[in-house]
RNA sequence: GGAGCGGUAGCUCAGUUGGUUAGAGCGCCAGCCUGUCACGUUGGAGGUCGCGGGUUCGAGCCCCGUCCGCUCCGCCA
């Protein structure tokens, strides 16, 4: 059907005959000669059509439409002097055509292709015609080049890649499970896994030593601009390694996968911040480290304040921080209101965010009057407060305070456009995480990550001692840019220490059985010590294709009710299917 | 569950204080045009202003409700 694609010939092609296919990406007619771009995958071809030389073939031309598909045989010349285009890798030649074949008609389509298209309803009802356009074709391949790029140097590793079932249990904590019932099973229900944890432990007691997957993975939550039902991790466990060990063979993961997509080189040591420091510090614990912006501690400035707000809640153990928003000292009105408001949902006990600003040369704040003239000039030297710059205060819980200065300096970034540096990649390891955490709603511990994560063996003691908050846990997370890239732990494979936590997290021998039979089952037959990590293969191509959203990187993807518009999926399901598999709809149409 | 932004021609959008026949660019159709590459040019067709109700002499515009899309909070071990 073809000798060449559409961005293959070069002058050193000319006086070939060639043959090409594809579509029709522009045509124009002079009324004489007739220029068709023609398009593949590839790229696009001129391809040129004279009367004088084939007055019939011309004609046919003449009747070409965008995106019609087209075959067209003919001689590459040389473009006429001057008339080369070198936007385009074949514009010094042209297809001066003997043949034209019209394969195949195409409608007047439903919105123009070269042109940017906002409405996403649209785009997702003729997703494949979204995906012709030239930024979508390149962002699949890209995705393409990282995964290909992923499996290659896992490959080289010693990985093994092997599939886990999807049709699995629901995960006793987390996420909501999507459900599918058993018709050989009535009343009963597989879930789809909302990743491979539990089988990729087995796997390392099956003695695999080293598994990964291209997994997909599903949760039945709400949806967001990085947040889908289903989507794709990088899953990775190995036995007989440490967290240094998973670090460095991450860190050469993904400088090979931004080195296939971005030509990117990526310096293989990322810097390290405890998660204590990340929260401290930034407020977060995937911190977007392109700017600085940091929360700085002020309670050696007000440890002797009389300022009676300050004064409680610092007696009370609390915190007194800021930030320095260098050169937001213009800050709108509206601008400043959300940024209370987002304070207020941060979880600010007061309407409004307490601030000081500099503006030619006078210090504009409602907290001037009350501080005194020593704490004055501490916080403008801790703070290094100077022109044209705008302070926010946060006092409270450390919890508290890290939650909203940390909203706060999120959003002062995208007013001010921080966020938007696209040439840095600042990846960072956030490590010690906390192994559990209050769960406010119920009064009692849940594991921060899962329940088989280890606890750092410096603080097995703490546990003992029933200090549960100060428990570190050998967990890690591997941020890049603000974004969560993936994270993962090293594992419990001790019988003692498993029950130990379970005993913590309030889990009965009755319910351990119940939920983690085959799991515990396991572990007394000789369990290698283990661990690993998942990376979120969407959030990384998004990253690479340098996208806002992983819509962007998927190619069918859902919208943010959960709805595919292409497919119309999710649908109605008749009655006798239903009744196949025991499932009876409760759901009631509203009528009105 | 909550908040915000949006919905006007096939597409992207404008539409003033509520006032005559709702506009532009692109696309589409037809004509002209022999070196363009977002070809040019002349003309034409194309509208339930998301949907329902209300206020008014009169609603694209104001009010109420509702549906759809996007973003965020909650949620996502």
């Amino acid at each position: 059907m073809r000798s060449h694609h559409c961005n293959e010939l070069r002058a050193s092609h000319v006086g070939e005959t060639v043959t090409l296919i594809g579509w029709v990406n522009s045509a124009r007619d002079h009324g004489g000669v007739i220029f068709i771009d023609l398009r593949d995958r590839e790229g696009l071809t001129q391809c040129v059509f004279r009367p004088e030389e084939n007055a019939a073939l011309a004609e046919l031309s003449h009747h070409l439409r965008d995106e019609d598909v087209v075959q067209v045989i003919g001689k590459v010349a040389k473009r006429l002097e001057g008339t080369g285009n070198d936007k385009l890798g074949t514009g010094e030649i042209e297809i001066v055509a003997t043949e034209l074949n019209i394969v195949n008609k195409a409608d007047v389509l439903p919105f123009q292709l070269d042109k940017e298209l906002s409405n996403e309803d649209l785009r997702m009802k003729y997703r494949y015609l979204d995906l012709r356009r030239p930024r979508m074709n390149k962002n699949i391949r890209t995705r393409h080049a990282i995964t290909a790029a992923a499996r290659r140097y896992l490959d080289d590793k010693g990985f093994i890649e092997v599939e886990t079932p999807i049709l699995s249990n629901p995960t006793p904590e987390g996420a909501r499970d999507f459900l599918v019932p058993s018709r050989l099973n009535p009343g009963r229900f597989y879930a789809l896994p909302q990743a491979p944890q539990q089988y990729k432990q087995l796997l390392m007691v099956a003695g695999l030593e080293k598994y990964f997957q291209i997994a997909r993975c599903f949760r039945d939550e709400d949806l967001r601009a990085d947040r889908q039902p289903e989507f794709t991790q990088i899953d990775i466990e190995a036995s007989f390694i440490n967290q240094e060990d998973i670090i460095k063979l991450v860190e050469g993961l993904l400088a090979s996968m931004f080195k296939a997509g971005l030509d990117l080189d990526v310096p293989t040591s990322f810097p390290r911040m405890t998660y204590r420091d990340a929260m401290d510090i930034y407020g977060s614990d995937k911190p977007d480290t392109r700017y600085d912006m940091r929360i700085i501690d002020l309670g050696d400035v007000f440890a002797a304040t009389e300022f009676k707000i300050f004064r409680s809640i610092i007696d009370g153990g609390g915190v007194v921080r800021a930030i320095n928003a260098k050169g937001f000292a213009g800050i709108t009105t509206g601008q400043m209101n959300r940024l209370n408001e987002i304070a207020v949902q941060a979880g600010l006990p007061v309407k409004n965010l307490a601030f000081i600003k500099l503006e030619n040369g006078e210090y504009k704040s409602p907290l001037w009057k009350i501080f005194t003239d020593s704490e004055k000039e501490a916080v403008v030297a801790k703070l290094d407060l100077a022109e044209g710059d705008i302070v926010f205060f946060a006092a409270g819980s450390r919890d508290s305070v890290s939650t909203i200065l940390g909203r706060v300096r999120l959003e002062v970034a995208v007013m001010m456009e921080l966020n938007k540096d696209s040439k840095a990649y600042n990846f960072l390891w956030v490590v010690d995480f906390p192994l559990l955490a209050l769960d406010t709603e119920t009064g009692s511990w849940a594991a921060v990550h899962h329940p088989f994560t280890r606890p750092n063996k410096d603080d097995v003691a703490l546990l003992d001692d029933g200090k549960y908050e100060e428990v570190r846990a050998v967990a890690y997370d591997v941020v890049l840019n603000g974004y969560e890239l993936g994270g993962g732990s090293i594992r419990i494979h001790e019988k003692d220490l498993q029950a130990k936590m379970f005993e913590v997290l309030g889990v009965g021998p009755e319910e351990q059985q119940e939920k983690f039979a085959h799991i515990l089952d396991a572990f007394r037959f000789g369990a290698p010590p283990h661990g690993g990590l998942a990376l979120g293969l969407d959030r990384i191509a998004m990253l690479v294709s340098g996208e806002d959203s992983i819509r962007e990187v998927i190619a069918f993807p859902k919208n943010n009710k959960g709805a595919d518009l292409m497919a119309q999926s999710p649908c109605v399901i008749d009655f006798k299917s239903l009744r196949e598999v025991y499932i009876q709809s409760t759901y009631k149409e509203k009528k009105d």
